[in-house]
DNA sequence: CTCTAAACTAAGCAAATGCTTAGATTTAGA
DNA sequence: TCTAAATCTAAGCATTTGCTTAGTTTAGAG
């Protein structure tokens, strides 16, 4: 009947994830969308809306490529020793080509704080409050521990592993394995 | 000779910085700053060069603001009871009516990231190191620590004071005061 | 008081922002 | 093969950005 677009929507939106989580929400332009997805303005807006529309999806793809070290965690049976692994998995999935990029979230988190988009904002702690939830998942698979504990730990992790964003964009990988290492001293 | 100057340098700094402070750098404009500094444009690039100068002048300024509570720190002599203070008084210090705004200084280095200006980024690794050697410094209070563990557990206070940023812009007080708890456990 | 140098006001600059629209191009079904 | 509908391109919209400049006001030395 007519024409069939000329590119896939989930690869580009990879591509503009990649320049919100280096750059933020404000500091990254339509046009450099443009460039980076390899579409034109009138595509984009027709796929997504707008800039925002862009972003929200941004986001959700984001906790979809997260997913490969959280499901290594649902798997993992060790419970906090499984979490510290947790940690430094981010290390890595963090890292591109020595660009320290922080997790998206956090990012966000810092950038918009609490006068951003309701939408946003509520998708942001979702997503922390899964993390927390799978922390305490695991920390339940150390028989010593009990309700309260494993409560107060798991949002203790939850604020740690925030923590790693604004600390990878200044220290130095040794200082933040040495903070990994503290962290998980007295679990 | 000629006409002196209708505001003081100090007072209309101290409400730009209010401003960098809740909304970071990029989301904060010249007219804004007018607005809040209550003097023309023309005043503002006279006194301070340009955006840029604005901004490195708040920086300074927060420094200066902070030193009441890392005076007191100073001033401590409790070893790592002393440090665990500072973080609450760090909660009350970044809380303004209710509004989170969390620490310029950890704001602006997660909104500029390793990309950001080398003059801005050089002055916040400073304010994190002085910040980490004070904490070294009343960790050598607790006469059994020797020095290795000392510098771990400084550089491992510095990044959770860091990580109290992003948390405290989604979570609530009970929260970061459960995290703070924990973070001392151990030390 | 006068005169000059600095500080003031406000209009305006080019560039960049998010978004739209007019028109050309493509493609699938009649 | 023709036609209609959806896609594409690229120019352009109003607004905002950081910064400048022309012209007025003001204060203090002579």
């Amino acid at each position: 009947m007519a024409r069939s677009k000329q590119y896939n929507e989930g690869e580009v939106i990879e591509k503009a994830m990649g320049l919100f989580w280096k750059n933020g929400y404000e500091n990254t332009s339509v046009r450099m969308l443009e460039k980076e997805m390899g579409i034109n303005q009138f595509s984009i807006y027709a796929s997504f809306g707008n800039k925002h529309g862009v972003f929200l999806e941004s986001i959700k793809y984001y906790k979809k490529k997260i997913k490969i070290i959280t499901d290594k965690l649902k798997r993992s049976n060790n419970g906090v020793v499984g979490i510290k692994q947790y940690f430094y998995d981010f290390l890595d999935f963090s890292m591109d080509d020595n660009c320290k990029k922080g997790c998206l979230v956090a990012n966000t988190v810092n950038e918009l704080g609490e006068n951003g988009d309701p939408v946003i904002m509520d998708e942001l702690l979702n997503f922390f409050n899964e993390i927390r939830e799978l922390f305490a998942y695991n920390l339940k698979q150390d028989i010593e521990k009990d309700e309260p504990t494993i409560q107060k730990q798991a949002n203790y992790l939850g604020i740690a592993m925030l923590g790693l964003t604004p600390a990878s964009k200044i220290l130095s990988k040794k200082q933040l394995e040495d903070y990994i290492e503290t962290t998980f001293l007295n679990l």
